[in-house]
DNA sequence: TTGTAATTGCAACTTAATTGCATTAAATTT
DNA sequence: AAATTTAATGCAATTAAGTTGCAATTACAA
């Protein structure tokens, strides 16, 4: 179990999240609740909101860690086979919904797949 | 343009490299030539290896920068669209061979694909 | 209201990666 | 073969993401 006692800092943190889809490097939501909160509990509400599967991590372009919301998981069931996208111009990331099939590899168990793709976004494009 | 001067030190760490097709982290080269060359001197030499399309890079599951040699890329067309595999148990990154089907986002331009599969490797998954 | 254990703040720490600058050494020219 | 040029290197210091230990705080159940 991850979270246990809603507190404000949670309160906060998971507020972002709901306010739209995007998704959020640790830099950033630091940065966003600066005044707020320590850094450190930023890390380890985002660590306690992941195992509870609110929401879920990926590493960006550069290897930053970023999270988003969840759309359909659970603490027990956390598929989240879908791709995301990073825009090289704005940095923005963008959870995508298409499916992208992975075909088994010979001799190895596969149990998670990470897709980042990256280029221009819709607003960077032009 | 990367490699300009072939150095003793060029010459080590691409050694490294040809002698198997095994993916490395800067972390793990750094060790693997900490007797012969600082470490700055790893990160530059990578960085215009990669220039010239020898090797190319990724990051590993913990965001780390991985390494390893290209197949078929050059300076102007560095073409790496292949799946990487990193073992959850071992930490040890293939490269695989096989081709990932990505579809066309609507208004993204999509300029390259990072494709990190975990999970347990060959000799792992006993 | 009180007890207790989860949560937080803070400072220090770890580690990957970068930077500036003086020095060294490839490789070209003389 | 020596001189010249400038790419490449070493080193120390720095930046930045992420972690840890511990004391103080606070949610919440009894």
């Amino acid at each position: 179990m991850g979270i246990v006692r809603k507190t404000k800092s949670v309160t906060t943190v998971l507020q972002i999240f709901e306010e739209n889809q995007e998704a959020k490097s640790v830099v950033n939501l630091i940065e966003l609740v600066k005044d707020k909160m320590n850094k450190t509990t930023v890390y380890r509400i985002l660590d306690r909101l992941e195992q509870d599967g609110i929401i879920h991590s990926f590493n960006g372009k550069d290897g930053l860690k970023w999270y988003a919301k969840c759309k359909g998981c659970s603490a027990e069931h956390h598929t989240d086979k879908h791709p995301h996208f990073q825009c090289t111009e704005c940095d923005k990331v963008e959870c995508l919904s298409v499916d992208i099939k992975i075909p088994t590899i010979k001799n190895h168990k596969v149990e998670s797949t990470d897709i980042l793709l990256t280029g221009r976004c819709e607003v960077c494009s032009v």
